[in-house]
Order: structure tokens, then C-alpha cells, then sequence
DNA sequence: TATTGTTATACTCTATAACTATA
DNA sequence: TATAGTTATAGAGTATAACAATA
């Protein structure tokens, strides 16, 4: 049975009912939270908005020749979305696509210049925003909540030990 | 500098960059998992899909005559998101809205019949599919992280003081 | 003048299924 | 028959700005 407190006029007089106790409930929450904070510090770059191109063009800007298919399994897309994801990404002359010699199936993804230009632009900030949107929560508190999505993120999409 | 790894053609060959260690990507990688899953559990009920429904239906049930001002703070949506999100739960004969007679520019919220059944139907579904899901991560590390993030949200969204 | 809520618009993401080419 | 990727489409969420009504 939930607790009923009729007509809060303030968030401070308001129960979260189950939710309270959910951790999904404060992932799909700090999510909107964390993204509308970095789309704002990515404004006029042409990652920004959505998830999946600042990923695509850090994995594609350190592992040359990396296929779609690979990509999509780390941002957890399917291909169709990870192919337009690509498109948008090339028209805006951010990376180039061509047909790997060995698998012909395959694509092979690179930077363009403007590519690897706009990955140093970014890296640093994405580090930043991350460090300094949290920056309310302890350090240590941080890490630890990191270390404990990181294994649960490698298992969920199959990256097994350590890649350091 | 990043390392530079070429040609990964499976996932456990690839480095993730600096989104290695940035909590902001696991948050948002995440929420793409479980906001997929807990889909797929409320597969045709009203609630499914997005963020922001379920969580009004459950304030709107355990906290009679609610202003959906409240709640757009608490789901971190703007008042024009938040405004369409009702009209679609009234056009689903879940929820009633009616101008408060002491501040008659506000809105209060209240759960028909069909809303209050809604609502006692998910909530032990959102309740299961948060623990079945992160399962994988030890009991006592998702009370940890749900802790943390607790804090962190309650702080962003200007709730004081505890709740219970 | 500030607040609560509505409307309109343009953009983007999501899920699905059908498709081509290669293995 | 399975895999890598493309295309098309319908449904939904997002951000923004302009608007009306009330305080």
C-alpha cells in the first residue's frame, strides 16, 4: 500500500513511492539530467545530442579500421541506428567508411582530419564534464559508483578481464 | 594521447578511451539498457516507453491533487513536456486534472479508477525489473550505488532533508 | 512582472521489418 | 543459412519560443 500525502505544492513534501528504492529510477533520471548538462557543453560541435556519436568518433579516432558492428555493441544499438548514426557523421566530414579487403561484408571506419581535430577538441571536455557535473557527489563516492557500473557495463556487453 | 589499437573486429580487443573512466558514459549507457528493458516488461500498458509516465502515474496515485509543476521538477522534464505527457495519460483515462480552487492558475492531478488499478499493477513490476536487472551486481553494491545516486538526485533537484 | 500551464514547430531518436551483398 | 550493413517507416521524445491566464 503506498503512502498517500495529498496536494504537495512542493518537491519537498513529496515521496518517491517505490521509486525511493529503484535504482533504474535514478539511472533514467540522472541520464536526462547528464545529458541535457553535456549536450549544453558540446553546443556547436557536431557531436552533441543523443548518445553514441562522441563514442563513435573517440573509438573510431583510436582504433582505425574498427567496424560499425563492433561500435554498435558498445553503445548498445542495433545496426540500423549505428548506419545512420555513420551517415551523419560522414556528411559532416567527420570520418570516412570503406569495404574491409579481407571480410567484404565489413566496413572499416576512419577519422578524417577534421575528425581526429574535433576528438582532441572534445576528449578533455567529456572528461571535464563528467568530473565536474558529479563534482557534488565525494570523489571517492565517484570512483565507486564508477567501478561498480564499469563491471556491471563489461559483462552486460560481453567484454570480458580487464583492459588494463 | 590515446592509445591507438587498429582494426578491432570483436569487443574484447577495444579500449574504451577516456570514456573508460567517465561516469557520465556508463550512466548513459546504462540507461539505454535498463529503459529497453524495463520496455519490454510493460509491453502494452499505458506507461511504456520514455521517461516521466510511470513516475507520474505513481505521484499522481500516492499523492492526490499533485501540480504537474511538481512533478516535471522530480522528472527533470520542462512544464511543455511535462503538459503533454498528461493530456496523454487523460486521454488514456488514467488521470483527471481539475484547477485548484486556491491558486487558480494551477492544475491538481488525481488517478481514475483505471489510473489507481494502473498503478498498483507496475509497481511491483518497476520494482522487480530494477533488481532482476542489475542482478549481476552484488546486493550489497546496488544499495551502495542507489545510495550515491540517491543522494546526488536529491541534492540536483532541491529535495532537503530525508524523507523517511 | 513572475508563475502555471498550453500550443506549435522543427529536430532527433527508437523499433521494426524488409532488403542487398557476402560468407 | 548466417552475417554485415542499408533503407524505409511509424511512433515517440526533446528543445524552443510564443502564448493566455492568474497572482
Amino acid at each position: 500500500m503506498p503512502k498517500v500525502t495529498p496536494k504537495p505544492t512542493t518537491i519537498e513534501h513529496v515521496d518517491l513511492d517505490v521509486l525511493e528504492n529503484t535504482l533504474s529510477f535514478y539511472i533514467r533520471t540522472m541520464n536526462i539530467a547528464v545529458s541535457r548538462d553535456l549536450d549544453e557543453r558540446l553546443e556547436g560541435y557536431d557531436v552533441a545530442r543523443g548518445t553514441g556519436k562522441i563514442t563513435t568518433l573517440l573509438l573510431v579516432d583510436s582504433h582505425p579500421g574498427i567496424r560499425p558492428s563492433v561500435i554498435a555493441q558498445i553503445i548498445m544499438k542495433d545496426r540500423s541506428a549505428m548506419g545512420r548514426l555513420i551517415d551523419q557523421m560522414i556528411e559532416h566530414g567527420l570520418l570516412t567508411r570503406q569495404t574491409s579487403e579481407r571480410e567484404r561484408r565489413a566496413h572499416e571506419l576512419f577519422v578524417t582530419p577534421k575528425g581526429a581535430e574535433l576528438a582532441a577538441t572534445i576528449r578533455p571536455i567529456v572528461t571535464e564534464q563528467s568530473k565536474d557535473f558529479f563534482s557534488f557527489i565525494a570523489e571517492e563516492e565517484q570512483a565507486q559508483v564508477m567501478d561498480i557500473l564499469r563491471r556491471a557495463y563489461r559483462k552486460m556487453v560481453g567484454m570480458t578481464g580487464e583492459q588494463h
